[in-house]
RNA sequence: GCUCCGUUGGUCAAAUGGUUUAAGACGCCACACUUUCUAUGUGGAAUUAAGGGUUCAAUUCCCUUACGGAGUACCA
């Protein structure tokens, strides 16, 4: 009795995908999987002016990296195998072009569209003019017969045959109603009720051939059978005239959901490509280089960031399970999501909980992993076997958020310390440090399985039996392993390093006092 | 301006008329981890925009105001 479940990401190839963008496109994806159902993608690229070059395949790739694949779409993806579909392609819709005009005559022809030759200017006078005069300019029954605009409805037949045999531009009109009262329906926000009076006649085909979003939408959403239209909140005012347009053409709607809007960190309006700059976070998925003026924009998956953390918080922009718990695969959120469960509300972005996310799956990462990619950013590790950096990684990830905070946190198991943290020294270094650094020497260079167990036992052993207080001993120490007060536990680090390094380092502190 | 949508701590938010002195998380602050810490643990401060109704009872329903957002293109 119900239909297959199909959902369609619908953007348009104007530039790096947003990460509001990449929300939707999730929320897409989950509600598709969660029902069974298929996941589209769809270019809507009915505006040749605002092509961007590489766009669409900055979009596929963002969906691959998100784990997120299309099942149908304008190119195959390396995670999702049908391209092509004869029933429902092809998928940009400068390719399915032919296809719109006849739909926009249908509707001239019953009296439910009309030709309107008014040009730009014009049309911007008009605005100017009612602009002054305090008045709202609505291209509908308010001013469409009333002399000013040149239009089918105005124009004799014959008068507007002529302009279009004689090759003058026009556009197509819809009619909207007039004194109606629609009453809506949103998956998110429940009933919206609109006056149709204040509805403008929007144009569905444009002068140079090619449909409107709002045409070309309805006709591909009905022709490739969607179900349900689930997009930003920045389209709710266009939803009454998409239900007129079903309405008109006398097909079933699908349901809809408007998901609310992701929202700048800091001060008003929604997030945009400048915050991520001012602020210091990315808000692509993909670093991105402008073809026009070369300007590079980061990436999330660039910045160090995991697909599963950008999914996961993305997921928790504007939904909840309603549970406590946070930390969702995507396979667990596929189960869990629920439209219902989408707020109203916008969401203010929260870059800080982005790196908490972050934080969380590195330390699910197999060690070895990030020491490899670890090594592959620095040059200094190159000769380094891995598995030793994997041991490295064990020991300090849990205080990382990034790959790139790793060298600050263990070059000392690489390099010996040049110098010494000023501070530092001065809370460790006392009178008779030198001493007590020496004595050290001795137990280390006598502890002849070198292990963290002996180590511990017999330092900590000297400590105690001699009454000599840890911070006496721990503390210069650690500097002279680390060169600084940090770093994980000491005897890890020495065990790490090894006796004759261990021996070296702590005799170059002892040198310099 | 007009239309629509929204409004629980600094942020994300739970609780959809009644065991709520309003969960949890991020962030913040404090303390602890008889050795560091950016980690971890424990604790703490902090919220129902305002005013009216409806009701025995309102965060929850209705109205007004304020504030926020979106839309108002031959852009999507």
């Amino acid at each position: 009795m119900s239909k297959k479940v199909r959902v369609r990401f619908a953007p348009s190839p104007t530039g790096p995908l947003h990460i509001g963008g990449v929300r939707t496109a999730l929320f897409n994806y989950l509600f598709a999987k969660k029902h069974n159902g298929d996941f589209v993608l769809r270019i809507e690229d009915t505006d040749q002016n605002r092509y961007v070059e590489g766009a669409e395949d900055y979009i596929v790739k963002s969906l691959n990296w998100c784990g997120i694949p299309f099942d149908e779409g304008p190119t195959s993806t390396t995670l999702s195998t049908s391209s092509k579909n004869e029933k429902f392609g092809p998928y940009r819709q400068s390719e399915r072009k032919h296809l719109y005009k006849q739909y926009a005559d249908q509707l001239i022809a019953e009296g439910k569209a009309y030709y309107a030759f008014d040009t730009a200017e014009e049309l911007n006078a008009h605005r100017k003019q009612h602009e002054a005069e305090g008045k709202t300019f609505i291209y509908n029954w308010h001013n469409r017969e009333k002399g000013r605009l040149v239009n089918s409805l105005v124009l004799s037949q014959e008068e507007t045959q002529a302009k279009l045999e004689a090759g003058d531009d026009y556009v197509v009109r819809f009619k909207s109603p007039q004194d109606e009262t629609l009453q809506l329906k949103d998956i998110i926000r429940g009933d919206i009720s609109i006056d149709t009076n204040i509805l403008d006649d929007k144009i569905l085909f444009k002068s140079d051939g090619m449909p409107t979003y709002h045409l070309a939408n309805i006709v591909d959403d009905h022709l490739m059978e969607i179900t349900h239209v689930i997009r930003g909140e920045e389209w709710l005012p266009s939803l009454a005239l998409h239900k007129l347009l079903y309405d008109a053409f006398g097909w079933e709607a699908p349901e809809f959901a408007h998901l609310p809007l992701i929202l700048k960190p800091t001060g008003k309006g929604k997030l945009s490509k400048r915050d991520g700059d001012k602020l210091g976070f990315p808000v692509f998925p993909l670093a991105w280089t402008d073809p026009k003026t070369n300007e590079v924009s980061r990436g999330y998956k660039e910045d160090g960031y995991f697909a599963e953390a950008v999914v996961n918080f993305l997921a928790f922009l504007g939904w909840n399970p309603g549970t406590e718990q946070e930390i969702f695969s995507l396979e667990q959120l596929v189960n869990d999501f629920d439209l219902a469960r989408v707020n109203k509300a916008g969401a203010r972005f929260d870059p800080d909980k982005t790196k908490w996310f972050n934080h969380h799956y590195m330390q699910q990462q197999l060690d070895l992993e990030l020491a490899a990619e670890f090594q592959a950013k620095n040059i200094l590790l190159k000769d380094i076997d891995v598995n030793y950096i994997a041991l490295v990684v064990g020991l300090i990830k849990e205080r990382a958020t990034f790959v790139s905070d790793f060298w600050e946190l263990s070059h000392f198991f690489f390099v010996s310390p040049t110098d010494y943290d000023e501070k530092a020294s001065k809370k460790a270094l006392k009178e008779g440090t030198d001493e007590i650094l020496n004595k050290v020497i001795e137990l280390v260079n006598s502890t002849e399985d070198f292990t963290v167990e002996n180590l511990q036992a017999n330092i900590k052993g000297w400590i105690t039996d001699n009454d000599i207080g840890f911070g006496k001993v721990m503390m210069p120490l650690r500097l002279a392993l680390v060169g600084a007060l940090q770093g994980p536990d000491v005897f890890d680090i020495m065990y790490m390093i090894g006796k004759a390094e261990t021996v070296k380092r702590i005799d170059a502190l002892v040198k310099t006092i």
